[in-house]
DNA sequence: GATGAATGAGAGTTCATTCAT
DNA sequence: GATGAATGAACTCTCATTCAT
C-alpha cells in the first residue's frame, strides 16, 4: 500500500496526531447505534438512547454531530457506502447474474432504511441538499458495472440505464410498504425476470 | 316515546340526547382543523394547536379523541368520506370519461395528505389497523361503478380492476414525491390514456 | 368603592372570565419567588429554583413569563409600585421630616435589590427599555411629594429637585457596597442632615 | 538527597528545574486570555472560550487554576500590579502633575474592568477575600508618591489622602456607568481641578 | 506536563395530559 | 360539558471537570 492511495482523509495531516484509536472507535459506535436507532424509532428519537446504546456520553455525541442532520447525514453516506461497496465484493463471489440479482436484493434493504429518513430528507436542512448526489454518484457506478458485466455474459439484456433502474427498484420498494417485503421481492424478481428475457436474443452488441 | 327515530348512527337513541348541536359542530370543527394542521404541521403537531385553530379548548378536544391516534383515525376516515362522495357527484354532473378523470384527480389530492399521515399510520397503533379495509371498503366501489360506466359509455375500456387502479395511482403519487405534483399529473394522464387507448375495439365483451 | 375606579386592567372584559383566582395567587407567589431568588443567586438564577420555591410548576412560570427578561422586567416594577406606594403611607402616619428619611431608607433598600437587576438591564433587552422611565415615572412624583411637605413644614430647605436626590441616594447605595448598608446609611444621614440645614433660614413661609 | 533546598520563593532554585521558559509563558497567556474574555463575557465565560484564545488546551489551565476563583483573583492582581507598576513609569517620563492626571485616568480603566468582577468578588469565595487588601496594599504608595510629587512641584495642594482619593475615582467610575467613560472623564477632570486649585496658596506646609 | 476527548450533571424549554372552575 | 391553567416528564444542548494518551 503506497502512500499515495487513500492519501489523508482528515487526519494524519500533523504529525503529532493520533489518539484516534478510541476517537474513531466511538465515531463508529454512534454511527451504528444511530442507524439501530433510526430505523426503530426514526430520525427523531432522543439523543440520548442513541448515545446510550453507543454506550458514549451526550457530549461525545454532540461534539461530532452538532445538530442532528448532521448525525443524519453521516447514517445515510455511511449506509450508502457499505451498500455500494458491496457490489465489488458479490460481483467477485459470484457469477454476474448472481450478483446483479444479489446485489438488488441489498439495495432494496437500504431503501427500506432510507424509507425512515424520507421525511427529514425533505425537510430543507443545507446539510442535506447533497445527500442526492451523493446517493447517485456511488450506486450509479456500481450498479452500472453489475449491469454490464450480466450484459456481457449473455444473463441479461444489455441497454439497461443503471439509474432508471435504481429509480424503478426504489419506487417499487417504498410503493409496497403495506404488504411489506414479500410484495417488494415478488416485484423484484418480476423485474429481473424481465431484464433476463431476450437476453440471448440480445447476446449480440446492443445499440440503442 | 315517540322520537325513538333520533337517528341511530353510533349514539343517540336516548331521549335525554341534545346538545348535539354544538358538539357536532364542534366535532367538525376539530376535524377540520386537525386536517390542516396534520397537512401543514405533520401529525405530531402539538394538540394546542389543533385546538386554537378549532376555537376549542385542549379539554374539549381530548373529551372527543383521548389518544392522538383517534384524531388521527377520525380524519383519515373523514377524508376518506369526502373523497369517495365526491365520486357521485362527479358521475352526475359530467359525462363518464370526464368524471372518471377528475375523480382520479381528487384522489390524487387525498394521497398527498394521506402521505402525511403514512409513518403514523405504521406506528402499529390498534386503532390504525382498520383503516386500510376502510379505504378499500370505500374507495373501491365508489371507482369501480366510474370504471363501469366509463366503460359502458365506450370511452375507456373494460376489465380493469379499481383496485389495481387504486394502488397504482397511490404509488405513482407516493413516488414522485421529489418531482412534485407535475409528475404526478403526467403520470396520471398517460394512464388515463392508457385506459382509453382499444376502447373502441373493446367495446364488445372483452375476454381476456 | 365605585366601579369607575381601578378600570379593568386586563381582565373583566369580558364577562365570562374569572379564574383569576388562583392564577392571580401564583403570578404573585411566582413573583415574589423571584425576588427573592434573584436576590439570593442574581437575575441568572435557574428557572426551576423560582418555580419551586413559588411552589408551581416550571410549566405555569414560563406560561406567564416566556422570557426571563419578561420575569425580571414585572419585579423589578412590583417593586417599584411597591417602594412608591410606601410614601404615601409614610406620609401618612409621620411628620413630613420623618418621612422622608423613613422612604428614603426604604428607596435605598430598594437599590440594594436593583444592584442585582442591573447587568441585566444593560443586556440590550427590549423589554429593559421601558423600565428607567416606569423608574422615574414612579419614583419622581413620590419623593416629590415628600419634599414639598417637608420643606412647607420647614423641616428642610425647599428648591432640591426629587430626581438629583433620587439619582445621587442611587450612586450613594451603588458605591457603598463594599462596605455594606452601614456605609449608606451614614451618607444618607449625612444627606439629610444637608437637607436640613438652612431649613430654618428659609423657615419663614412656613406653616405647620 | 541533597536538593534539599526545595525551596524558596515558591519554585525554582534547584538545578533541575527547566520548562519554566513555556511554563511561564503559558500562565501569561492564560491570564492575558482570561482577562480579555472576562471584559467580553464576563466572568462566567466557559473555560474552553479562555484556553483556546490562550492557545493551550483546558487541561492546562486547570493544572494552574484548578478553580475559577484562583484564575479570577490572579487576574485582578495582575491588574493591579501592571496598573500600579505604570505609576513609576509615568512619574519618569512626565512632570508630576501631568503624571498625576495620566495615571488616574489609567485607574480609571482598571475600575472599569473591575466593575466586571464586582459580582464575582462578593461570592464569598476565600480567595477573593484577600484582594481588597492587595488593592489597598498596592494602589495607595503608588498614588500617595505621585501626589507628594505633584504637591512637592506646586502643582497641586497637599493634604490629599490617596486612598480616599481611589475610593472617590472608583466610585465615580462605578457611579456613571449609565451614561459611560464621557462623564467619568468629566468629573474625572473636575476632581483633578480641584486638586489643582489652591496649589499655589497651599504650597507652604498644609495644615488641615 | 500538555492535550483535548469524553463524561454527565444541570439548565432551558416544550407540550401531552389532567383537573379545578 | 367546556375551558384553559397547571403540572412535570422528557428533550435538547452546554460546559465544567476528569483522565487516557
Amino acid at each position: 500500500m503506497t502512500e499515495s492511495s487513500k492519501a489523508a482523509g482528515d487526519e494524519a495531516v500533523e504529525p503529532g496526531r493520533r489518539i484516534r484509536a478510541d476517537a474513531r472507535r466511538n465515531e463508529d459506535a454512534v454511527l451504528e447505534a444511530a442507524k439501530q436507532v433510526f430505523a426503530a424509532s426514526g430520525v427523531d428519537a432522543p439523543v440520548r438512547e442513541i448515545a446510550a446504546r453507543a454506550g458514549v456520553g451526550v457530549g461525545t455525541l454532540y461534539r461530532r454531530f452538532p445538530n442532528r442532520s448532521d448525525l443524519v447525514a453521516a447514517v445515510f453516506r455511511r449506509e450508502v457506502d457499505a451498500c455500494a461497496a458491496e457490489a465489488a465484493a458479490l460481483a467477485a463471489a459470484h457469477s454476474p447474474g448472481e450478483a446483479l440479482g444479489l446485489w438488488l436484493r441489498r439495495y432494496t434493504r437500504f431503501i427500506a432504511t432510507k424509507k425512515g429518513l424520507a421525511a427529514a430528507l425533505h425537510s430543507g436542512d443545507q446539510v442535506f441538499e447533497t445527500l442526492p448526489a451523493y446517493f447517485r454518484t456511488n450506486f450509479e457506478p456500481a450498479l452500472t458495472a453489475l449491469l454490464e458485466a450480466a450484459a456481457a455474459a449473455g444473463e441479461i439484456r444489455g441497454g439497461v440505464a443503471a439509474y432508471d433502474l435504481l429509480r424503478a427498484v426504489g419506487n417499487l420498494s417504498v410503493a409496497s410498504g403495506e404488504e411489506g417485503d414479500q410484495h417488494t421481492q415478488r416485484m423484484l424478481d418480476l423485474l429481473i425476470d424481465g431484464l433476463r428475457y431476450g437476453a440471448a436474443a440480445r447476446q449480440e452488441p446492443t445499440v440503442r
